[in-house]
DNA sequence: TAATATATTAAAACTATTCTAATCTATTGA
DNA sequence: TCAATAGATTAGAATAGTTTTAATATATTA
């Protein structure tokens, strides 16, 4: 009963996802689910595969990761215009983006109450509502400055 | 006693924001204040600008966009990797974002209660908090489809 | 008005991402 | 098991949005 993520593999997490298990496909996978949540940008995770021996082209990552978006195994997160995040944990939940270093910190869903929602006008549908919190580290102040 | 902005000419708006009061930008702080709300997108205000006779660059209106930013006379809306808007609201409001459209629309402040809020660790402090609630007009279905 | 500080510009550079057309690989069914 | 085929991967070019650079122009100051 402790299942800590829904598939025991990437195999199956492909399989279910209707997606054939080629190589890439496969590392990838491993690399994104196989050590907990994880924000990753398409590059850094092409740079792991190589270093991880794994020939793959920085194309082929765009469309995996954005394949594993469209099967709700990944959800992108955009902080700034040029700069997405594929944040592995896909349950309900928000972040805190830190502008100094550009990083990303989850907020679990129930630390955060967004209440009292609109309806979008013209019958749309809410597909996700998307909170981020921008932060700034206190600068170091340089002893003294001018 | 009926001043719907706080500035009653671009010129003031400069002056009062430290910033040279250039053509270039005195053309844009009008395009940009004098008709009401509005998100914009730097090549779209470029146009306008164009379209008006104001002879500027896409890099003034880059320059001149942050600018305007840093003077909390805007505020940046990230809506996906490679867009962003300028909103020319820069009181406490959010967004709904129409995925099909790449519309925005402002939600005010009052109608979105974002309580309960944890603070940031590492003694970071709150820059903004974005609300932006994804949403997506119902496709027409194609009479049958298959 | 001259000197200086600041803005603007065209063009190149850059970053992140997508596209293209050729090649390769997994799957299917004989 | 193998050939046929649907789908995946690739290098490289292309694109989009944005930033940088270094030269020129303009606003401010004295």
């Amino acid at each position: 009963m402790n299942a800590p993520r829904p598939f025991a593999n990437a195999l199956e997490l492909l399989r279910a996802a209707g997606l054939r298990p080629t190589r890439q496909r496969l590392a990838l996978a491993r690399l994104l689910f196989e050590q907990g949540d994880r924000h990753v940008g398409a590059e850094e995770l092409h740079g792991e595969a190589l270093a991880a021996d794994v020939p793959v082209s920085l194309a082929t990552v765009y469309n995996t990761l954005h394949q594993f978006v469209g099967a709700a195994l990944l959800r992108e997160v955009v902080v700034s215009p040029g700069r997405s995040y594929f944040d592995t944990n896909v349950s309900d939940h928000h972040h805190f983006f830190y502008e100094d270093s550009g990083h990303l910190l989850d907020i679990p869903g129930e630390r955060i109450n967004v209440t009292n929602l609109p309806l979008p006008p013209d019958g749309a549908a809410i597909r996700r509502v998307d909170v981020i919190i921008r932060v700034e580290r206190p600068q170091k102040q340089p002893t003294t400055r001018r």
